[in-house]
DNA sequence: TTGTATGCGTTATCAG
DNA sequence: CTGATAACGCATACAA
């Protein structure tokens, strides 16, 4: 059953021997953009030899004669975030039908690792990258930006400097989460924000500061996540509830966050949203069949994918294109974790 | 700031002129594995030159030269499922310690965008696959490996095939979760089946026909789901509920069928799990925080990623090593989806 | 319409 | 230890 002496891939040269043409014949028969050069005819037959064969043209000679990889790189923190599958999804739906290809790496919020696959990357001679992985100081993708890299950022930015990039609209759904509390009653309300040095952190963080200072509420009630994590969440709900008493509700940095505050309320039996309630942000999936299901800011995760992705292709085509800044309309989304405070 | 007119790429040639060496040289002194034959001193100098410049290799010249692209191709049928996340960091964690690359490609559950994908990676000389996409029938699998094409199967099998697959052990998985609840007193117990077409599918569809009988119960409760997914999960308790009367529990094919079933309960009015108990499979992340918390056959997801990409090493190494199966042990986790029958 | 010749950047073989 | 040279497979400018 097996072939136990698997044959070399068979070359463009094969091709050209079986259809009884020159390689640069078969070359322009199995190129769309050229078959038109040649006659019908030796283009079938070109088409035949290559099918028979089973050829598949190397890509590693065709990017080297042509550099071009047709390969975008797509550069993200961390997989197992329910957040980010749906923006790579996003992304590929555009970059395919465009006939590029998407190399996705995961850095695991690790500079090292990030320097090491973004390399690694541009040693493929990727043609442009879609980095979800931005810190407000990230020199790495500063040098990058310096070295006219094709970049579009996604989700976050970096400080001060003109990189493309798709993010959803922070601000507005963190005003939208603290109105929905204070018109529930609300008077002391906590942000558990995450970690200051990115974008979505400290952009959320200030519009917190902002929305509770235009309701007359306290602005005081803030503590910052070492990570976008559930532990980093709970570790913070924690430290909160040790250092104040009487607040009744908490806008979580994002969903994850939010998912350590119920380990919290597990641990110490409190009741949400009797006792407590909760806003997440992202609106990641399964959600709504949570304990109880979380209210939260959706973030259109598809669209900012699909939408970074047309980008960077303007980029591509349009290199001295000035960098724009794309911000995606989000939505409250209520559910079950937020209600009136006890009283 | 930005360079408006980025220079092209070093190449090795430049590094060599810069140090004052052969282009030869300058390759053999980049090299780990051809430095020592090289002076310390000229070393040091091409490497210098090298950092100096942001030399990368390019890696189509050298994979061109070399044929070997350091890449394995990772095939997921839908990054979405959170099963698979995991799987993925699993894959990388011991791929990436010996030096190569994972291109990872989502095939939507779509035969034309596996196999356009599959090329895809052919193409770019990938020195294995792993591939999470098997079907019993899978007519391009069987053709990639009469090919002999190097591949590891994860989680799903192909029939009749001598292929290295690393999944779990499906089959005590189901029998200990119908265990689980004949010892409740559950004496009705459904199966809400994945698609047939896939091992998981059929092995979890015997093992539980095999578990009920043992137990003396009907082996009828049986709707097979479409796909693996929540909506199909609800479609066929849906096409339960109406065709049997009196079931009390149901094991589902996988967590998001059992997904599915909780959205059902909620249309219906139905209290899990006091009406009813449901069983899921995989533990995918945040289970423990659904309302009810979802029992479920805990498979170890990042561990089955790890082995498949060991033996995949194994495979490259030694070509002619016959196709082992490895079956990793699964546990049950039971938490406050399963409960006693109503009486 | 087809064939010829060349070179992309790298590594391997062979001399020196 | 280092340099010269060839070759990997393909696409393209040029010639016919």
């Amino acid at each position: 059953m097996t072939n136990p002496n698997p044959l070399p891939a068979p070359t463009l040269r094969d091709v050209a021997e079986a259809a009884g043409v020159h390689t640069a014949t078969a070359s322009r028969a199995l190129n769309p953009k050229t078959r038109r050069q040649i006659s019908a005819e030796t283009a079938r037959r070109v088409m035949r030899a290559a099918e028979a064969l089973g050829y598949q043209p190397n890509s590693f000679a065709r990017g080297l004669k042509t550099s071009r990889s047709s390969t975008v790189g797509l550069v993200i923190p961390d997989l197992t975030n329910p957040l980010f599958p749906p923006i790579v999804r996003g992304v590929e739906s555009v970059l395919e039908s465009d006939g590029y290809n998407v190399w996705i790496v995961n850095t695991d919020n690790d500079d090292n690792r990030e320097r090491a696959k973004i390399e690694s990357l541009r040693s493929r001679q990727v043609e442009g990258l879609i980095v979800a992985t931005a810190r407000l100081e990230h020199p790495l993708l500063q040098q990058l930006h310096e070295q006219g890299v094709t970049m579009v950022l996604i989700n976050r930015q970096v400080e001060n400097l003109r990189i493309p990039a798709v993010t959803g609209d922070d601000a507005t759904g963190v005003a939208a989460a603290v109105r929905h509390l204070a018109d529930l009653g609300h008077t002391r309300i906590a942000h558990l924000s995450g970690p200051l040095s990115t974008s979505t952190g400290h952009v959320r963080f200030q519009a917190f500061r902002h929305a509770v200072r235009d309701h007359g509420l306290p602005d005081d009630l803030i503590v910052e996540c070492a990570h976008w994590s559930e532990a980093d969440g709970a570790t913070a709900m924690r430290d909160l509830m040790s250092r104040t008493t009487g607040c009744t509700a908490v806008v979580a940095g994002n969903d994850l966050i939010a998912l350590g505050c119920y380990d919290v309320f597990a641990e110490r039996g409190l009741s949400c949203p009797r006792d407590i309630s909760v806003i997440g942000f992202n609106d990641m999936p399964f959600l709504d069949k949570l304990r109880p299901p979380l209210t939260t800011v959706a973030v259109p995760h598809h669209e900012l994918g699909a939408e970074a992705a047309r980008m960077l292709l303007d980029c591509i085509d349009e290199p001295d294109r000035p960098a724009r800044s794309l911000l995606l309309p989000v939505s409250l989304v209520v559910r079950d974790s937020t209600a009136p405070p006890r009283r």
